[in-house]
RNA sequence: CGGGGCGUGGCUCAGCCUGGUAGAGCGCCUGGUUCGGGACCAGGAGGCCGCAGGUUCGAAUCCUGCCGCCCCGACCA
């Protein structure tokens, strides 16, 4: 293509707006524009890196026997009222009504809509196993969208569901996803980290997700460096770092004393003169509209997620100051499990076989010491806690590192939930009707293209692995007026396309300087530059990432394109 | 929804505090010079100052309400 006819927007300047790397260089490249709050135009060179990108999802799909579709965004209420998600779904899904005022929403995925197909169409288990995919708009009308393409109210996922027998078949496909996803996002160039992670609002029993380390992205990542462990840090396990000092042993029962104005654990730390870790954090939790007092180490943090999973809770949220003041008869600050009745008490495990902690008294500016979990009040053990810095891998011992990421990828086994909750089943062969065990997987296609800049910029612009570029290779002649370079640029430009290279040629009356730079911003890993030495015969081969330059001749440039495009 | 910030030619911003005929740089158009790292000279086009009310002789500027966008928080696949 000629530059010269192309709309390629670039900017010389930003608004201070945009804040994070690849938002930044989206909208200074010419690859998107935005209409609204979390919602983009794709232009051109937008559109050709995602083109680019669903070619290699679709191939990879492909490989692993998955059948492409194409469902409507637009959805009627019932089927997620079956299955229960209309309500579950709350605000975050867009909602509308048609001109008989019947329900209807924007799929923010489509779990539901797949299980109807396959209830209506799947008798026996000789169809089994199916997996159906689709590239396809999901809306979802975020809290706060954020960060360019990042966190959005409409994008690109691919979304896949597969449909077994048994639950080897659900294991199997789980498996060819978890396969087929290394696959692309290697193929996109990105490094990732695949962790265990939350289930969510999708339900199910496993689920990993694909993480691209990145200061801009929202998530973080506990991963171990000598065993492997990895996991989500809202589900990471770890090993409770040991007490700054031992618990005294002597056979006690709670006491009072007075602590005015003591109201953190690190106030009473120092008033007690007693470490954190002999310190018990007390916080007032709501799940589901049923109060719950949570039990911490005094030096460790709740995981919400955690604990929600661990009341089997759907929506959890700390108290308000005025319903912990009906609840305890007193401010937080001075609360404790000593004496509370009609209340659910859960403990972190890391407080088991403690005895003689100091908690609150329920009493302003009162606490007890000698306070010792079983003995003096009842509870339910879970791991709840976070996994904080330095924490030691629960394996191996090792240190655990957590990072920031980006989201690009998330698979989950589903099981029943959808064919249970909308009647998805089939006959086995013994002639009996037999649910049938499902996953879901996902991919955020722009989200590739934000990690895949993040991780591949510089000061310049980005660095696209040619995997993904708009254009693999841009020829660039430094003065078009020059007949001699025009010439040989039109004919490197033929070469390139003869060898099916995605070739770009940047005719345009610019200046060198002007060329470079619009190159050098949107990306293009290659660019063959026809100047001075023109004369003997030589161009240049430059190579985006890390500005690589050397001669070649003419003849050659195109060859050596092709072979070093092909090597990565 | 709570807190903070912003809305002025296509873009990035100044002007607002202290009311008095709307500015700069970049980009764009015309002509000329230049041509290997975002050129230079000359001329030119382009703005309901987010919207609606109010105060005032007079509002981009002061007041009120609304809308939109960004950031932090809560939330989230």
């Amino acid at each position: 293509m000629l530059w010269s006819t192309l709309f390629i927007p670039t900017l010389r300047e930003l608004s201070a707006e945009a804040e994070v790397v690849s938002h930044q260089l989206l909208l200074r490249a010419g690859y998107i524009r935005q209409l609204a709050a979390g919602v983009y135009s794709h232009l051109f060179l937008s559109q050709r890196t995602l083109l680019k990108i669903t070619g290699i999802v679709r191939e990879e799909m492909d490989r692993i026997g998955g059948q492409e579709m194409l469902l409507p965004a637009l959805n009627p209420a019932e089927v997620w009222k079956e299955s229960g998600r209309w309500d579950l779904m709350g605000d975050n899904m867009f909602r509308l009504k048609d001109r008989f005022q019947r329900d209807l929403c924007l799929g923010m995925t489509h779990e539901e809509v797949m299980t109807s197909i396959a209830r209506g169409e799947l008798r026996s288990y000789k169809q089994l196993p199916q997996i159906w995919y689709q590239i396809q708009t999901k809306f979802r009308d975020e809290l706060r969208p954020k960060s360019g393409l990042l966190r959005v109210r409409q994008f690109i996922m691919k979304d896949s569901y597969s449909f077994d027998l048994a639950p080897e078949g659900l294991d199997a496909a789980f498996d060819k996803h978890f396969q087929a996803y290394c696959r692309i996002f290697d193929r996109c160039g990105l490094s990732y980290v695949a962790v265990e992670a939350d289930s969510g609002a999708m339900g199910g029993s496993q689920s990993t997700e694909f993480m691209v380390a990145s200061d801009a992205g929202e998530d973080f990542v506990v991963t171990c460096s000598k065993c492997g462990y990895s996991a989500n840090l809202e589900k990471a396990i770890a090993q409770a770092s040991p007490l700054a000092q031992p618990d005294p042993p002597e056979d006690t029962s709670p006491e009072k004393f007075h602590t005015p104005g003591q109201k953190t654990i690190a106030d009473l730390a120092a008033f007690t003169k007693l470490p954190e870790t002999s310190q018990m954090k007390s916080l007032v939790m709501v799940a589901d509209n049923k109060p719950v007092l949570a039990l911490l180490r005094g030096d460790h943090q709740l995981s919400e997620t955690k604990f929600a999973a661990s009341m089997k809770a759907r929506e959890v949220r700390t108290a308000l100051a005025h319903e912990i003041v009906q609840w305890f008869g007193a401010e937080p600050g001075s609360l404790g499990p000593v004496g509370m009745k009609n209340i659910a008490i859960v403990a972190d495990t890391a407080l088991e076989g403690r005895v003689n902690m100091i908690a609150g008294a329920n009493q302003d500016d009162y606490h007890l010491r000698g306070v010792t979990p079983g003995r003096d009040f009842k509870a339910d053990f879970y791991d709840l806690r976070q996994v904080a810095t330095g924490d030691r891998c629960a394996n191996c011992g090792e240190v655990l590192a957590i990072q920031k990421t980006i989201e690009v990828g998330h698979i989950f086994k589903l099981g029943y939930k959808y064919s249970d909750s909308m009647g998805l089943k089939v006959l086995n062969a013994a002639g009996e009707e037999v649910k049938v065990i499902m996953g879901s997987y996902g991919i955020g296609l722009e989200r590739i293209l934000s990690a895949a800049i993040e991780q591949h910029h510089d000061k310049d612009g980005m660095s696209l692995p040619a995997s993904i570029a708009p254009f693999t290779v841009v020829v660039t002649p430094v003065y078009i007026a020059d007949n001699d370079q025009r010439h040989a640029a039109e004919e490197i430009y033929r070469n390139c396309k003869d060898l099916g290279l995605d070739a770009l040629l940047d005719d345009r009356d610019e200046r060198a300087g002007v060329k470079f730079k619009d190159a050098e911003l949107i990306g293009i890993p290659y660019r063959i530059t026809i100047g001075k030495k023109l004369a003997q015969g030589q161009v240049e081969l430059v190579t985006r990432r890390g500005k690589i330059s050397r001669d070649v001749n003419v003849g050659d440039a195109a060859r050596e394109v092709a072979k070093a495009a092909a090597q990565v």
